[in-house]
Formats: C-alpha cells, sequence, structure tokens
DNA sequence: CCGCTCATGTAACTGGTTACATGATTTA
DNA sequence: TAAATCATGTAACCAGTTACATGAGCGG
C-alpha cells in the first residue's frame, strides 16, 4: 500500500502530538479548542477516528493509561511519523501552503457595494469590532501560553500582526470608501 | 420550510452573481479560478448543484440564453437573494467570520522547531519564495481587475498586506529562531 | 445525589472534492 | 481533422461536522 497523502489536520495533529506528546485525543482536542484560530473544530467525530487511523498507519504509537483512576490512551509520535511531520512542514512547501490567507471578513467586503451607505459605514465599524474581538482571543491565548515558549510566542506575533495589517486594510478602505 | 443556513461558498456565489451577473455556473467557475485565493476549487461538482439550489430558493433566477449557437444558462440574483446577500455581509458580522485568517504557513511554522537547524534555515528561504509566489499572483489578478473597480482594488490591497504582514513575520521569526 | 467535567466513542449527515461523460465550437 | 476550449452536468467519494451515547469521577 502506498502512503496515502495525508490531510492538512491530520499532519497538524501529529504535528501536535510531536509538541505536547504523549497526548490523548482529548488532550487534542482541548489544545484546539483553546487556540483562536477556528480553522478546525476539533470535533469527537474528527479526531478520534484520525488518531487511530495515524496509528493504523505507524504515524503514531498508542497505550492505554490509568490516569489515575480515569481511563485514558496515550498516543506519542513513532520515528515514521516524524518523518511524515517534517514532510509536511518542508521545505519544500508544499504548493497547498502557497495561499493567501482565507479571511471571511475580505470575501464579505468584496460585495459591500450591495450595501447602502449607512450600512457600509456601519459594517466597517462591526468589522473593526470583530478584529478587536480576534485580537482579544489572541491576547488571551498569548496570557496562557506565549510566555512558555517560543515557538507559542512566534503562534502569537503572527495572530498580533495579522489583527494589525486587516485592521489598517479596514482604515484605506473605509477612508477610501467612504 | 424555514430558510436554511446558507453555507459561505452559496453566499459568495451569491454575491459574485450579484457582482458579475447575469452570470452563467461556468462565468462564476472561471472567476472564482482565476483569483488569487485557494480557499475553493469552484469545481463543476460544486458549483452546478449549488445555483441550482438557490434558484430553487428564489435567490437566483435562471433562464437558457443561446449566446450565438451555444447554449448557456444564465442566473441573475433576485431581490430576495439580494436580502441574503446583504445579511450575509452584515452588519451584523456573524461570528464565523470573525476569526483568525487561516495560514497554512503559520500551521507549519508552528512546528519548525521539529526540524534541524539547517532545514529551519532553508525553510524561511522557501516561505518567503511562497510568499513572493502569492504576491505575484495577486498582482496578476490586479492588473487584470484591479484597475476596474474600487471594489477589485481594496481585495488586491488586502492581498498586498496580507503578503506584507506575513513577511514581516517570517522576518522576526527567522531573526528571533536563527 | 445532582449536575458538571473528564474521556471515549459512534451514527447520520453534508458540503465539498475528483474524476468522468457529453457534445458543441474554435483554433492550429 | 485533431486538439483544445466552451459549457453543462453527474457519480462516487471523503473529510469533517453535529448530535448523541456512555460511563466514570468530582464538587457543591
Amino acid at each position: 500500500m502506498p502512503a496515502r497523502r495525508r490531510s492538512e489536520l491530520e499532519c497538524f495533529v501529529l504535528g501536535l502530538v510531536w509538541q505536547v506528546g504523549p497526548a490523548s485525543p482529548y488532550d487534542i482536542r482541548r489544545h484546539m479548542q483553546e487556540s483562536p484560530s477556528t480553522q478546525w473544530s476539533a470535533s469527537a467525530g474528527a479526531i478520534y477516528p484520525l488518531v487511530r487511523r495515524l496509528q493504523r498507519a505507524g504515524l503514531l504509537s498508542s497505550e492505554a493509561k490509568r490516569d489515575g483512576k480515569r481511563r485514558r490512551r496515550e498516543y506519542r509520535i513513532t520515528v515514521k511519523g516524524l518523518g511524515v511531520l517534517r514532510a509536511w512542514i518542508g521545505p519544500p512547501i508544499g504548493a497547498e501552503a502557497v495561499t493567501v490567507a482565507h479571511d471571511p471578513l475580505r470575501s464579505r467586503a468584496r460585495f459591500l457595494e450591495a450595501l447602502s451607505e449607512a450600512d457600509r459605514a456601519a459594517w466597517f465599524l462591526a468589522a473593526r469590532a470583530a478584529l478587536d474581538e480576534v485580537e482579544r482571543r489572541v491576547n488571551q491565548w498569548a496570557a496562557a501560553h506565549g510566555a512558555l515558549s517560543r515557538a507559542a510566542r512566534v503562534m502569537t506575533r503572527s495572530g498580533e500582526l495579522d489583527v494589525e495589517s486587516r485592521r489598517r486594510w479596514l482604515e484605506e478602505a473605509s477612508d477610501a470608501g467612504g
């Protein structure tokens, strides 16, 4: 059987297990839910089958533990899994990672002229508030993790710069468009 | 039957039809494929059923045309459709639009420490090249559309700022992490 | 003891994808 | 006339979602 192509989520989970492992599916889910990113819902229906898939493929190893009295299945990354993780990260960086970052605010802004002038003005206010909310989430996550590791600080910084640049974009656009 | 929740793609297509309409599914697909965004593949299997869905829901009207000799089905947005589009754009801006922009480079960067120092250095170079490529795509699209309308210029600008901010982030991260 | 969180999992669905089929028209 | 493109569409698949089920342990 040829090694099948792994999805973004599969590789991301592989990375999480490498980073925080040994980890249970539950741990993975909590980590993903705490993160300010909403890319994945980290639903049980996604994660539990996924880790088993990775285990059957030999990328994760699993071990039943008994944490106190509670049952718990721990996964850790295998040598093979680490290879797959590294190949996913790159270099070379896969074509699927060469994208303009997907931003639902931008999607909406594309059609702003479908709104009345009043609604458009209100939209810019709402969008600014939305970015404030995003910033709040990033800061909250940073307070919990950002001080701990260089990787976490880099992630936090990415979120900050993202918000900053979109805020600038909004300003420019609302200046230009009234 | 209660008006069902529309997906991002459905609303986006609604917006496109409003913006460039009357449009055939084929037109819509071309527009989406030309765009630098890779969020959707704009596959026929997605678009054709989708527009019919929107039509049955009364958000689009359709008309069979004969452009010269070629058959062609044109859609245009209805009053009801325009209402749904406006509600999607906001204000208020739906919670699903309040997100840090999803960036696959950032996903990978999170696990950079799984690489050797040499690979990490090479990764930063590759990531910079990836952003150059994205910039090229944005500029290419801008050359074709950016001069035409304010909306297109705003979209272009968003892409530019996105690339700029991610480039800055890479610089900071590689400075900090060697 | 009641409700909450921990922890694992499944079933049904859904919104997309890839790949294919069809036929007309245009271009080399 | 062969190959490419226009244009519409379908079928099979798949990754991830929502919602639910189960049971153990913990705090008020």
